[in-house]
RNA sequence: GGGUGGGUGCCCGAGUGGUUAAUGGGGGUGGACUGUAAAUCCACUGGCUAUGCCUACGGCGGUUCGAAACCGCCCCCACCCA
């Protein structure tokens, strides 16, 4: 590889990287000219991507369009053990089935990014199912227990009295083996990876094989810019949502957030980026022009200009009050009066109908653009109505 | 195996016989403001068409007019000792 492109691709492969280690051996691997094996390893339990994932697989896919080789392992025996790593308390550990099931669903999502011709996928059970005890003994040990309590997330839960499972000290010894397995010569990861990484360093060369370079990616934080992205906490893009949805939850992005996003999730050029955030700390750029440039341009990514284009003119109209949604969610009744709690509760904007009557009596609920105050109020429904709680729940209403 | 401290609503965490779905915080939802966001302020935050009824303080029994609180047994967690 000649020495300009090969300073190209080192700008490409550190763009929004937290850390490298080493980053001179991963500027001699490339310098190889050889194509490097790029391990990522999954542990599918929840088989929803969101765009925190994405960061890792953008990165993969960078190396790939780089010329090298991604490898996937399933973590199909490391779910079984779950990964601590983050977490201050013991992962539930999943069925064999389920996780072969979710990683299925992965993948079909994985590829929406990565290139799967240049990705070889394989499941962790191939060599763990036949690895005898001597052997794990062997594995571990090659660690001590001060070494593992050293763990950040370990550390914690062991001073606050938290449990930790003797199990949950196999994961990181596992997933180095999985390094040693594949012959990966990179790692990815997010920082809080970094622990189970370096033992693959480690492992590696202890067996006398070319240690692997660590790649850490920063955490994506979610959507109200505090926590990391994460289903459970409801603050999450998911690459499945519909344009409108992503584009919604890109645009009301806390404002803290553009910039990383940018980095992390677009391929704006870097100087581009900054300039962007320089014009609207001076005022010159209006902080909406950029976080709608933002939105559409990851949900044109997922869902193609057009799709893009019109999520922006929709939420748009729906701002600026000149329209409702296009695809608002239809609940049909029977036409006639409806307490309106129950068409609430049906159309699935409250969970019971002491919720829907709060709302009510909160004043968040309109009939036909008419306030609803009253919780004992019924709604005669007649032909197609509009039901709104809140500022951007609607809810179409019609007898039938 | 022995000892100690614990298990409370979505989460954290008060409460130790008696108005009470159970202080407070976080989170969430609605409203005001705004830029859609943040910050701030206000309201709501177990279920039930409901001035009442039901379900809730690890589980099951018991004491009592009355228990999340007292007693017994059991389950679970952490720590210390072995």
């Amino acid at each position: 590889m000649p020495p300009d492109s090969l300073q190209d691709a080192w700008k490409i492969i550190s763009r929004g990287t937290l850390e490298i280690i080493e980053a001179s051996d991963l500027k001699a691997k490339l310098a190889s000219g050889r194509p490097l094996n790029i391990k990522l390893g999954i542990d599918p339990t929840s088989p929803d991507v969101h765009l925190g994932f994405t960061v890792v697989m953008r990165k993969l896919r960078q190396f790939q369009d780089l010329g090298h080789r991604v490898i996937l392992i399933v973590g199909d025996y490391t779910a079984t053990v779950g990964d601590p790593s983050g977490k201050n308390k013991t992962r539930p550990i999943l069925t064999h089935e389920d996780v072969l099931k979710n990683a299925e669903t992965y993948k079909e999502q994985f590829f929406k990014i990565v290139d799967p011709a240049k990705t070889k996928v394989v499941y962790n059970g191939e060599w763990f199912a036949k690895l005898s005890f001597t052997e794990v003994t062997q594995l571990m040990s090659q660690i001590t227990v001060a070494q593992m309590l050293e763990r950040e997330d370990f550390k914690n839960r062991y001073e606050s009295h938290k449990p930790i499972s003797l199990h949950e000290f196999l994961y990181p010894m596992m997933q180095a083996y999985d390094s040693v397995m594949i012959d990966a010569d990179v790692e990815l990861g997010g920082m809080d990876q970094k622990f189970n990484v370096l033992r693959g360093r480690e492992l590696q060369r202890s067996l006398g094989k070319e240690p692997q370079v660590g790649l850490f990616m920063p955490i994506l934080l979610g959507t109200d810019g505090k926590e990391k992205m994460s289903k459970s906490l409801g603050n999450y893009i998911g690459v499945n949502e519909p344009p409108q949805v992503m584009y919604h939850k890109l645009y009301s992005l806390s404002d803290t957030l553009v910039e990383s996003y940018f980095q992390l999730l677009t391929d704006v050029p870097l100087e581009a980026i900054q300039a962007k955030v320089e014009a609207v700390k001076s005022g010159a750029l209006n902080p909406n022009a950029l976080k709608e440039e933002l939105a559409r341009d990851i949900v044109t990514q997922y869902h193609g200009a057009e799709a893009a284009e019109k999520a922006a003119d929709q939420e748009r109209k729906i701002h600026t009050g000149e329209a409702l949604p296009e695809d608002m969610p239809v609940l049909t009744v029977p036409s006639g009066e409806h307490w309106v709690p129950e068409l609430i509760v049906k159309a699935g904007l409250a969970k019971s109908n002491g919720e829907a009557r709060r709302l009510v009596e909160n004043g968040g609920v309109s009939f036909d653009d008419a306030k609803v105050s009253d919780p004992k109020a019924k709604a005669a429904v007649t032909a197609t109505h509009l039901l709104k709680c809140g500022k951007r729940n609607f809810v179409r209403v019609v007898a039938g």
